[in-house]
DNA sequence: GGGAGTTGTCATTCC
DNA sequence: CTGGAATGACAACTC
């Protein structure tokens, strides 16, 4: 069987390979696809691999650590993973997957299986993502089979078992092919693996670290400890790790790698150099349209390509002259990363666009299951998906450059490359575990599912159109800020369903300081009225509170306008739906009686919110004193010092109307009453605390709002910034193929010149100057570099 | 027992 | 000048 499936396989994977460098497009998902029970154990191996056994763990707990039963053989199923990590991380190549997978054949016939089964999308696809890595954290192998990969996290969070199939078959349908692979390559494709990671794209780190959190909270023992241990080492490892990384890749360019390589022994270097040139020669760097055009078919294309708004975002930057393809290169890193950064703290519309993402996953799936997927098995919604992201197509493009940019140009980049690594552990570590849904996948991915998994969608989106999709940085953003403000992981998924409905803490953020009175009745009752009617009727008369009273109350606090708007939200701090507090652990400790300006008739009543907030010991303690008609002493303890004190006073009206009066009610309330001075000094007394009390309580929260207010101010001006680099990026972008076009010019006008015997100009000798007035020089070379340091300099030669 | 958050109160300033 | 709003500071209270 382990020979049937790789011999298939390969066979397979290679003739499709082959057929797709020629142009021919081969639609193995059509095969595939079909639920062929046997094609699915030859692929995917043993059916058992299905089986929901949280094998995916073992690639997010430790790295060989906390390894699953079934792991048979750990060393050679990491072996593969970072092997397989490697050669997705090669999808960052600005050439589409097809040729990637070529260059796997050239690099080794025996990785190549698994390699390419792995990073080719018209293969993997099939396999419900089965052959797609779950866990791939590149949004370079996203590109290839991003659909298949995030689908399994949308729907299946960490046990999904779209999960775990891919983790079985790799194993089992790459254990083989790692057999042969030396110390030595694996640790190449570690070292690659790595890099790839320290390019941003390592899903798996955040993965790790967040499966990680997972695994210690399951299993709080000393083999978690272990892990923890491990960990620290692997993270530091990456960090340790980058500059080999990176000097691998920038051998890409011909630096170093190529000695560190022949060393090792790989052709890994030259196959892709052969490969580029392969491409180069195949689809000459010229126009991206035209490179566009020469691809033979749409679905063996990588996803980007296939978008038709994306083709100039998603061109090739080879043509780029190559003093300015760094600079730009690098600005676009960086801008990269300072988009990530930015956005990574917006919080808006998270809740929603998870829904809508969601619905539209779930819309996907059911579309696929009723059989109205196109013939290529990609629902109409992802087509639109793509379409709609693909307005922020100038990342991906940028995203596309990374690697060159990594491998031209190795200081800048390294300078960047804590921020990626904070990136990385900042949203991912929590966020994939924690939140199903709204996994990192979601980050590099746009919103495909795992019914694209199934159904094998070949148009799969560039993973960095989304990345640039504010709602799912808002949705990161949001967990991550959830994260920094020290929420654990539970709490911060109980968040995220908290963000679903509504907003907990920040509820009154929102709100005008200044809002509407109205919602005080309701406020009122809801806290008073609604609890303490119940309580009178259940337990009638209490002290001198009636239930006249707390409706004259209530009549007075409609009267005395201005600090109802405050009491109704401060009520609603304390009352509204406590159901909203219930899910976050961090907020049940937060349940003070904020019954700032009830009028003193309605203080007692409220005992049942009072004893909602005790322990259920104190509420049946409460409750029992309650059954009986309650002691003086505890009216008295439920009655605050400036109520006791009129009480024992006896002052004739209650505190409500003291505080809450107008001053000519007042004073002419006091003026029917023959008070003593102790009396009168009371009753002003209670009235400056009230209305201090009031005040503090307002002031209070201005200041809350205030401070919202300036988060939201915060938060708007990052994503205004955001927005402007995005923005700044498209321009380099056209700026890029403005270059390109400029060159491209350049070289025909060059090539056309002939001198006064007919001859071509050498290029190595001349050069094209371009004057203000528009025309073009021709001059020699030497000329322009005097010219450069003398500007005044007058060119010669002819004019054409 | 102590930390953190909430609430009430006082003193003060300002309108 | 008075009433009251605003606010910092403090203490009491709760969790």
């Amino acid at each position: 069987m382990l020979y049937l499936k790789k011999y298939f396989t390969e066979g397979l994977i290679q003739f499709t390979i082959l057929l797709s460098l020629i142009g021919v497009r081969v639609d193995v998902d059509t095969y595939l696809n079909s639920q062929l029970p046997p094609l699915r154990e030859i692929i995917l191996g043993p059916s058992s691999a299905y089986t929901q056994t949280q094998f995916h763990n073992l690639r997010n707990t430790l790295d060989g650590y906390g390894i699953h039963p079934k792991s048979v053989d750990l060393d050679h199923f990491f072996a593969i993973r970072r092997l397989l990590n490697q050669v997705r991380s090669l999808d960052h190549l600005r050439v589409p997957s097809t040729e990637l997978n070529a260059w796997l054949v050239h690099r080794d016939p025996e990785t190549v299986v698994s390699a390419a089964s792995q990073s080719s999308p018209s293969i993997a696809l099939d396999n419900g993502g089965s052959l797609e890595d779950v866990n791939s954290p590149e949004p370079s192998a996203m590109r290839g089979t991003g659909g298949t990969s995030e689908s399994t996290y949308n729907l299946s969070g960490e046990d999904s078992l779209g999960a775990v199939a891919p983790e079985a078959n790799q194993e089992q349908g790459n254990r083989d092919s790692v057999d042969e692979l030396s110390k030595e390559d694996i640790d190449l494709i570690d070292i690659l693996w790595r890099q790839d990671i320290d390019l941003g794209a390592g899903r798996e780190v955040f993965n790790y670290s967040s499966r990680q959190k997972d695994g210690e909270a399951d299993k709080p023992n000393e083999a978690n400890e272990e892990a923890g241990v491990q960990e620290e080492d692997w993270r530091n490892g990456i960090n340790l790790q980058e500059g080999q990384g990176i000097t691998l890749v920038d051998g890409e360019t011909g630096e170093s790698i190529p000695e560190q390589l022949s060393s090792l022994g790989t052709q890994t270097s030259m196959s892709l150099q052969e490969c580029l040139r392969l491409l180069e020669a195949t689809f000459p760097f010229g126009e991206e349209s035209e490179f566009q055009a020469t691809e033979a078919d749409p679905q063996l294309r990588g996803p980007a390509e296939n978008v038709p708004s994306t083709s100039q975002g998603l061109s090739l930057p080879a043509p780029l002259p190559q003093s300015d393809a760094p600079l730009d290169l690098e600005q676009q890193w960086q801008d990269i990363m300072a988009i990530m950064e930015l956005q990574d703290m917006d919080m808006n519309n998270t809740a929603e666009n998870t829904n809508l993402n969601n619905n539209l996953n779930n819309t996907r799936a059911n579309t696929s299951e009723s059989g109205t997927m196109t013939s290529f098995g990609v629902p109409q919604s992802s087509l639109i998906n793509q379409d709609v992201s693909l307005h922020q197509a100038s990342l991906p493009s940028c995203s596309q450059d990374l690697p060159n940019l990594f491998n031209s140009e190795l200081d800048p980049s390294v300078g960047q490359r804590p921020t990626l690594l904070r990136l990385s552990s900042s949203n991912s570590s929590n966020i994939n575990s924690t939140f199903g849904v709204t996994n990192l996948t979601g980050l590099f991915l746009p919103p495909l599912n795992s019914t694209n998994n199934l159904t094998s969608s070949p148009v799969l989106p560039d993973p960095f159109v989304s990345l640039l999709e504010e709602s799912m940085l808002d949705e990161i953003s949001l967990l991550d800020l959830a994260m920094e403000e020290g929420f654990s992981q539970a709490q911060a998924s109980q968040l995220e369903d908290e963000l679903d409905s509504d907003s907990g803490l920040s509820l009154d953020s929102g709100h005008s300081p200044v809002s509407p009175s109205n919602s005080e009745t309701s406020c009122s009752s809801a806290a008073s009225s609604s609890s303490t009617s119940a309580t009178f009727s259940e337990e009638g008369a209490v002290g001198y509170s009636t239930d006249s009273e707390v409706a004259t109350a209530e009549a007075e606090e409609g009267a005395v306008g201005g600090y109802q708007p405050e009491y109704s939200k401060l009520c609603r701090m304390s009352y509204q739906d406590p159901s909203h507090f219930h899910n976050l652990p961090q907020l049940d400790s937060i349940n003070h009686n904020h019954t700032y300006n009830l009028p003193l008739a309605s203080s007692y009543p409220e005992q049942p919110q009072l004893l909602g907030s005790c322990s259920k010991k104190c509420r049946d303690k409460h409750l029992q004193q309650t059954k009986i008609h309650p002691p003086r002493e505890f009216i008295d303890k439920q009655s605050s010092r400036d109520e006791r004190r009129a009480r024992a006073m006896k002052i004739p009206f209650s505190n409500d109307k003291i505080v809450n009066l107008p001053v000519e009610e007042f004073n002419e309330l006091l003026s029917k009453h023959h008070l003593s001075e102790a009396q009168l000094s009371l009753i002003r007394d209670i009235r400056r605390r009230g209305k201090n009390k009031m005040a503090a309580q307002n002031c209070r929260k201005r200041k809350l709002d205030t401070i919202i207010n300036l988060e939201q101010g915060v938060q708007d001006l990052r994503r205004d910034k955001a927005r402007l680099l995005k923005e700044k990026m498209e321009c380099l972008r056209c700026i890029r193929q403005m270059k390109q076009k400029v060159q491209i010019l350049y070289q025909e006008v060059f090539s056309q010149l002939r001198d006064e015997e007919g001859r071509p100009y050498p290029a190595s000798e001349y050069c094209l100057q371009y004057s203000a007035d528009g025309s073009v020089l021709i001059t020699p070379r030497s000329m322009t570099l005097e010219q450069s340091r003398k500007p005044d300099k007058k060119p010669k030669d002819k004019k054409k």
